[in-house]
DNA sequence: TGAAAGTCAAATGTCGACAATATTGCCGAC
DNA sequence: GTCGGCAATATTGTCGACATTTGACTTTCA
C-alpha cells in the first residue's frame, strides 16, 4: 500500500474543483490538503500540476495553486470550444468511416439514445449525454478531438448540472430533453447528410450554452458566498 | 537561487522532446534527467507531470514516463483539430468584433504578412506563421481555444520544421509558402466573408497537414534511429 | 533443455525536513 | 489616523533518504 496516492488525490481534487468546493480565486493550501487526505505534499502537488495543464487550475510562482476566477464568458468559451470540436467530428465520423463503420457506431448512438429516455438521475443523464457526444468523437477516430472533448466536457459539468437541478424544480421552464437533439443528430448522420448533422449539432450545443450561461449567472452567488471545504 | 528549478526544466524537457531528443516509445529515466539538470528529481517529475497533461507525454503507474510512440496518424489528427478549431475562431473573430475592433485586427494581421515575407531563417518564419494564427485567436476572443491551438502549434512544430528543411534543400519541390495563403484569408476577412475565410483557412491548414505528414513519414526513420541525449 | 521460482539491482512513489520566499501583523514616526 | 518598514509567521520550493515495485538475471528442478 502507500503506492498510487497521486491518482487518488488527482481524482479527489478534481471532482471538488468540479463541484466548486473551492471559492472561485481561492488559493489552495498543499499543507491543508495533504493533511485532508493524510499524505505529505509530494502526490498533492503532482496532482494540482496535472490540473493546472487541464486548465482547471493556475498557478503563480511562489504564490501557489489558485482556483480559476468563476466568469460567465469562460462558459461561453467552452461551449463554443464545443461547437468547433464537435461539428467537425461530425464530419469526420461520416468522411473516416466505412459502411460496416458507420452501422456499427449508429448502432450504438441508437442504444445510447434509447438508454438516454430511461436515465434515473441527473448524473446518469450527464453521464449518459456526455457519452453520446463522445461516442461520435470514437467514431471520428482523433484521440486529440476526444481528448480535448472530454475535458471540456468535466469542466462544464458542474453548470449542466446547476441547470439540470434547476429546471427541475420549476417545471414549468422545462425546456425539451436532450433526446430530441440527439435523435435528429443520429437521423441525418444515419442519412448521410454531413453538413446537416454538424448544423444541428451546432444548435444543439448552442443551445446547452444559453441554458448553462444562465444557470451560470444563477449559481454566481451561491459559489462565492459557500464554504470552501477547507 | 535554487528557487525556480520547475520551470526552467520544463522548458528544457519540453524542447527537448518537440525536438524528438527521446526517442519514441522509450521511457525516460527520472535520475539521470535530474542528474543532467542538476537537480533533485521533484522539479523533473513535475515537469513531467506536466507533459504530460499537455498530450507530449505519456504515463504508466508504477512503470515511469514514456515519450509518445511516433505516429503519422496521431499529426494527421493534430492538424484535424486545428482545422475544427481555427475555422470556428474565424467566425467567432468576425461576428463578436465591432467595426474598429475588426480593423485594429486586420491591422495586426496585415503587419504580420509583412514580416512574414521578411523572415530570415525557419524558426523566425515559423514563428511568424503560428503569431498569424494565435493573432486570429485572440481576436475570437476565446482563451480556450487559444490554449489549445498554442499547445497544437507547438507539437506540431517539429514536423513543420522537417518539412521546411527538406523544401529548402530540395527547391525543385518548393511548395508556394504561407503568405498568399494567409494573405487571402485576410482579405475574405476583411471583407467580412466568414464562411469563405473559413473555407480558405481550412484549406489552407490541409495543405499543410499533407506537407507534414510526408514529412513525418520521411523523418520516420531519423528519428527512430537517431541517438537519444540521455 | 526449458520453465518456474527466487534474487537483486534499478527505477518509481512517498515522505519529512530544511531553505527560500511571500504574507501578515505590529510598531513607531509623521 | 495612516503610512512605511521591520519582525514574525505561514507557505512554497527543493532536497536526500527510504519504501515499494518492477524487470532482468540466475538458479533450480523437472
Amino acid at each position: 500500500m502507500s503506492q498510487d496516492r497521486v491518482a487518488l488525490v488527482y481524482r479527489q481534487l478534481r471532482s471538488m474543483v468540479e463541484r466548486f468546493d473551492f471559492k472561485p480565486e481561492s488559493q489552495i493550501n498543499e499543507v491543508a490538503l495533504a493533511k485532508k487526505f493524510g499524505t505529505s505534499r509530494t502526490p498533492v502537488r503532482e496532482a494540482l500540476n496535472r490540473l493546472v495543464a487541464e486548465g482547471y487550475l493556475t498557478f503563480q510562482a511562489r504564490r501557489g495553486f489558485f482556483v480559476k476566477p468563476f466568469n460567465p464568458d469562460e462558459v461561453i468559451a467552452l461551449y463554443e470550444t464545443r461547437v468547433a470540436i464537435e461539428t467537425e467530428m461530425i464530419r469526420l465520423a461520416l468522411a473516416r468511416n466505412s459502411h460496416d463503420g458507420l452501422d456499427a457506431l449508429i448502432f450504438d448512438l441508437d442504444r445510447i439514445v434509447a438508454q438516454h429516455q430511461a436515465a434515473e438521475d441527473l448524473e446518469q443523464l450527464l453521464d449518459i449525454d456526455e457519452l453520446f457526444h463522445l461516442t461520435i468523437a470514437r467514431g471520428a477516430k482523433n484521440h486529440e478531438m476526444e481528448r480535448i472533448l472530454t475535458n471540456l466536457n468535466s469542466r462544464i459539468r458542474f453548470f449542466r448540472l446547476i441547470d439540470l437541478k434547476f429546471k427541475r424544480s420549476h417545471p414549468e421552464l422545462k425546456s425539451e430533453a436532450d433526446v430530441p437533439g440527439h435523435r435528429a443528430i443520429l437521423e441525418q448522420m444515419r442519412n448521410g447528410e454531413a453538413e446537416n448533422a454538424a448544423r444541428t449539432m451546432r444548435h444543439h450545443i448552442e443551445r446547452r450554452r444559453d441554458e448553462a450561461t444562465e444557470a451560470a449567472a444563477r449559481a454566481f452567488a451561491s459559489i462565492y458566498f459557500a464554504d470552501s471545504t477547507t
